[in-house]
DNA sequence: CAAGTAAGGTAACGTACCGTACCCGTCAAG
DNA sequence: CTTGACGGGTACGGTACGTTACCTTACTTG
């Protein structure tokens, strides 16, 4: 049936081929899990046939491992890409959160994290890497930031990469494990603009001296985009 | 059958007989996941045959659900019984984050964590029931002692359940995700009364105002059992 | 336009697994 | 001792899955 766009560059079509597959494999893989899913049911979903994936990926385990490692580098591009321009921590501290925060909501990687725990024992160099790319890559430059304000002596603390580690546990925290479980939706602009800034105000100061946030909860009307 | 009164040993068998199959079923479910895991293979682990399991739980979801709610029932239980004598809130969360963190770090809700994400989408009521008796419910009792705290002026926070979640969440920290997906062992004692003195710290004054912790980062020598 | 080649489609193979049926030994009840 | 119920062992039905052998098709190269 496909015999239209056939006659266009080989090489365009192998790629598109190659990321049609990858797409249908993320719906159903980070859905059902590895072992719950077939190759059949992710061929289901674009049409062709079992051949071309094993052409392209030679096994189960060669197209799980492409789909997370691909996703994962993609998702964990908006962390590395640019410099922050830091002017003063608490800036930094609202900026890093958001996009991090925006990078675990993400379709993605919210299904890299359902699949990778189950499938960590079966595929432990994959669970390291996903590890050291995300979770792991975000803790380290965040510890860098807070290593600099502790030289300047702006904070007080004891462990840089123990309270990186806190820091980036805060954002993932029960709203994170609420959508991963399909509890609840990804939360909109205004509430994840409301976790950060709450995150940070406590990372910062904590609940004795924190500036009292802008308690947007459940009136959603005040939130602005961005 | 109808005969109410069953002999002693009869009963205690059968009893054993399934915490049993219970514990060899944690091994298999809590290491490969629901799908990988095959009926015989907790079989091969206590011998005996599949019409044993079959008569007690019925199918293979039927020993996943209880493995799963009972397992949760337990862990969650040593938060649950006890009221906390509180005296002062930064005691209060001492020790709360110390039982908090001990069930996080447990084999048993390491392995629901594995095993229950993957396996949301298909057990929807397993997992809004685990969240709810164990993360939802630790939340919710942090967030009382919160408003507690917050009525008597002691502390300054806007909304006390996202701060209960974020509370939460740093104790679920990168220390947790390496041990779920099993690129480090559970922390040792020392290791985990310095993550919660961190958590606590931060949690009550931030990282500008934060008393310095005792630095038993990698020196495990100076931690003292509790 | 003709031949060659690489990819896509079909169907099958071997395996594994859930759940069940059947048979046997064991043990309590009468 | 007889009887009957229950757990263990074996085997099977039906099904689904990963992977591959074989064929067909369409594009590329002269």
């Amino acid at each position: 049936m496909a015999v239209a766009a056939r006659t266009r560059s080989k090489r365009s079509t192998r790629e598109n081929r190659r990321t049609a597959i990858l797409e249908a494999a993320a719906q159903v893989f980070f859905e059902q899990g590895y072992a719950a899913t077939s190759i059949d049911a992710i061929i289901e979903r674009i049409g062709g046939s079992k051949r071309t994936i094993y052409n392209e990926f030679g096994s189960k385990e060669g197209i799980f491992t492409a789909l997370v490692t691909e996703n994962a580098d993609a998702a964990v591009a908006a962390l590395s890409v640019e410099r922050f321009a830091a002017r003063n921590l608490s800036e930094v501290l609202l900026e890093f959160g958001r996009r991090l925060l925006a990078i675990y909501m993400s379709p993605a990687v919210i299904g890299i994290y359902r699949s990778i725990m189950t499938e960590a024992p079966r595929f432990p160099k994959l669970a390291k890497a996903f590890y050291d790319k995300g979770p792991g890559r975000a803790s380290d430059r965040l510890a860098d930031v807070l290593e600099d304000a502790k030289a300047r002596g702006e904070i007080q603390i004891g462990d840089c990469h123990l309270a990186a580690d806190h820091f980036v546990g805060m954002l993932r925290d029960n709203l994170h494990l609420r959508v991963i479980l399909g509890l609840r939706p990804p939360p909109s602009a205004a509430e994840a603009e409301a976790a950060v800034a709450s995150t940070v105000n406590i990372f910062l100061y904590g609940i004795h001296g924190a500036k009292l946030p802008q308690r947007s909860k459940r009136g959603a009307q005040s939130g602005a985009m961005s």
